[in-house]
DNA sequence: AATTAAATTTAGACAAATCTAAAAATTTGT
DNA sequence: ACAAATTTTTAGATTTGTCTAAATTTAATT
């Protein structure tokens, strides 16, 4: 069995270890969770004793066979709550995170299975990310941040790098949604913000709001 | 804020304190929470410095005004989460209370409302209890134990005693179910035994059984 | 009322998860 | 390659919730 704190350093270490292949340092994961290394020390080591972690002292960590399964079993309970709370509660997707955050911890596979039958077994969560389904398979989306693309590309809005809340709101404000046509107009070259068409509407757009956004190729 | 282990003392100080007016031992709920005497203290002397409990030593406990609506407000999650887990996820009652213990201690009161508004306010959880609204106002169906109705007594099976799945499982097996019309036929003087129809088809019933049913007087 | 029994509390210890401060290993810069 | 900076680990302390064993208070019995 494990505890929530176990539970939220794999997670964490899943995080981290997603972008870039080199094992994850202990300060990168004390910072994320706000923590100090020398916690963070001392869990790895538990971790390891328990096979969920590889672990060398000084050599930074990754995780097993065993952990990653663990990690994808946290994360696929987090996302399918979210969508619970977006679809059947009218959470806006700017509030899930924190509540989510708690219910990931809740102990049941039934529970897990018959909410995920109720939801219809949803592939993605409120910010487009994927959810693993219960032998932790998902397939990540074939997308690009919109600050990499060229002039003149079409595509559809289909996941936010960045869900903090103010990020989120910032797009609810600007009325950006998942799901919205993006066409890129104009991309300015001193300061690399775009001109982009949403639903219609012309819009101007920052480089770090573009490097948070997903498109999915494609459309007219 | 409360801590999961306070939240669970607060509760089962509730319960207790339920039957019977006088103030709540420290033994007996060191029983009902199958922990040691000693820790019970401990955790008094700290409820009663956070005020959610009136504790004298060696005098038992009860709750202050404080206490009580911490305890409803917990008690309405755990009934709310129960009634979710029957209608919408298809559990049986008898499966529900395991993740109840743990969905209670999510801390949201959008959540809470929310699902109370999904679940279409619902005043009685799957075993017959009352859920509190959101002011902890509930009132108490008026109803009896079958074991302490005369022959001839007719109404409908609204709640049981022992929420036990053991029991639980029984009522099922003998296809005794919440809404049942009932009625008392006959009373063995012997061993309290009662014969009774339920839902057309007569059964015999033990004592211990009758002593955990409860009924709504009435019907024809 | 005195003694015994039962319930409750205290005292001291322990495991989990964290912290601070100091030591050790690694990496970086010249 | 060696000193300096950075990262990581160790050592020891703290908090929370629990335990055992012993002491204390209350209740029961004769």
């Amino acid at each position: 069995m494990m505890t929530r704190s176990e539970e939220n350093y794999i997670k964490t270490i899943f995080h981290i270890g997603r972008q870039g292949t080199e094992a994850v340092s202990t300060n990168a994961i004390a910072e994320l969770m706000e923590t100090k290394p020398s916690s963070v020390t001392d869990m790895l080591k538990k971790l390891s004793e328990k096979d969920l972690v590889n672990y060398k002292r000084y050599q930074g960590v990754s995780l097993t066979e065993l952990g990653s399964r663990t990690a994808l079993g946290i994360i696929r309970k987090h996302r399918l709550w979210e969508v619970f709370l977006v679809d059947k509660l009218e959470f806006t997707w700017d509030e899930v995170h924190e509540v989510a955050e708690q219910l990931e911890h809740i102990k049941s596979d039934k529970l897990i299975d018959r909410l995920d039958k109720l939801l219809d077994y949803p592939k993605f969560d409120p910010h487009g990310d994927p959810i693993p389904d219960r032998h932790g398979e998902f397939k990540e989306r074939d997308r690009k941040l919109l600050s990499e693309v060229p002039i003149g590309t079409t595509g559809i809005c289909v996941g936010v790098k960045d869900s903090s809340a103010m990020f989120l709101k910032f797009l609810d404000r600007h009325h950006i949604a998942l799901g919205n046509q993006i066409k890129v107009l104009e991309i300015e070259e001193f300061d690399n913000s775009l001109q982009v068409e949403i639903g219609g509407r012309n819009l101007q757009i920052s480089h770090l709001i573009a490097s948070n956004l997903y498109i999915k190729l494609g459309g007219s």
